[in-house]
DNA sequence: GCAGAGGGATAGAAATTCTGAGCCTACAAA
DNA sequence: TTTGTAGGCTCAGAATTTCTATCCCTCTGC
């Protein structure tokens, strides 16, 4: 019982950039560059001898294959969703997910590891958006961006940066202003804005 | 709708030990030595935060959440490798899979590549077997072992090693036994044993 | 005509994954 | 009791894969 399948994670990129009909946008979603989606999904198409998308000028559109597997893939990673929520029910619940608009992250390149799980043990993942909206669907826990708002009933932190234009802005979703989590990264943030400031 | 999943060739790694109770085989399956196994289960545990397998000295045995998570996992696998089948039939039917026995193997440690995918681009697996079995169930195009048998109706090439106690068996599929891929896979394959020995 | 948005290719950097070796436990046969 | 076998664990370093950073191209709208 060999399963032969594509690379799994490809299927990934493919998934987000299906839904999107938008490497880039899948790109912000995964946490990575337009060029990775785009390897990515490549590299699927090749090793299904199969191309998924149609590359327009203007944006991308589903081939009948692709139309076809589409839904397929949502349900596996639906199934796939639920399966690991029954067995470790804290996967969604205790990890702590953070948002990152793309004008801070650029502040600190390097101080700032790129990829999800070094950041801290309890961030899990983040996200290149500065959608406000996300904090109150409790599908973020904090949003860090460049000063802006407002925020209505949200509560916020103002991080002073030294050299900075901008100040940045911590905000959290309700209920979770004073939690550790949210302080910690507070801190560390406000170490690592500084710190890249001066170097 | 952001899916938050653990790695997913992970799940590939502990699929094959759960359903072979042995990471050792399960390495066999998929190719690789038991040590990757291993720690890609043991990646997967950490990122569930739930321990999957219990460890005895004779082996292994699931845990309640492994034994919860196999059956759901080998269903999305199911489910995946029918929804890729049904855009790309090709990937099973067209693709050549070479079983190749652990002798033969230890034979060219470094002139035969490692990974599937180089080997011959017709190539797309190999599986470490000597089981005669898997030709006549279509699940392996060729088999190379070290001299064996018997084979009843299978088609056999005999591949002279220069310096070796025992020839190189080349056994096909019935009905494969004179098809172009099975023609370069015997030359190289007696091209690479004959350097390794010489060196 | 020009700027902006989106995709494609590529080289080099970074991260992940795999191997190979040595170590340990248990079991069974001599 | 000793020895051999089998399976798993860990670790460092190697091999491979993946990602980023650019530059290029096409199309669109001003």
């Amino acid at each position: 019982m060999t399963y032969r399948l594509p690379a799994l994670n490809t299927l990934r990129a493919f998934e987000a950039a299906a839904r999107h009909l938008s490497f880039k946008t899948a790109a912000g979603e995964l946490g990575v560059t337009a060029g990775a989606v785009s390897q990515q999904v490549k590299k699927l198409e090749i090793s299904l001898g199969v191309p998924l998308f149609r590359r327009l000028p203007q944006g991308l559109l589903l081939t009948t294959e692709g139309e076809t597997y589409l839904p397929l893939i949502t349900k596996v990673f639906d199934d796939l969703t639920r399966a690991t929520e029954l067995i470790a029910p804290d996967i969604n619940a205790k990890k702590f997910t953070v948002g990152i608009c793309a004008s801070v992250k650029a502040m600190m390149p390097s101080a700032w590891p790129k990829q999800s799980g070094d950041l801290h043990h309890h961030v899990r993942d983040w996200i290149e958006t500065s959608d406000v909206e996300l904090l109150r669907d409790n599908q973020l826990d904090c949003l860090i961006r460049a000063a802006g708002g407002p925020y209505r009933d949200l509560a916020l932190v103002v991080i002073p940066v030294s050299s900075g234009v901008r100040d940045i802005h911590f905000v959290c979703r309700p209920g979770l202003a004073d939690c550790t989590q949210s302080k910690v990264i507070i801190q560390d943030l406000a170490q690592h804005l500084n710190q890249s400031a001066a170097s």
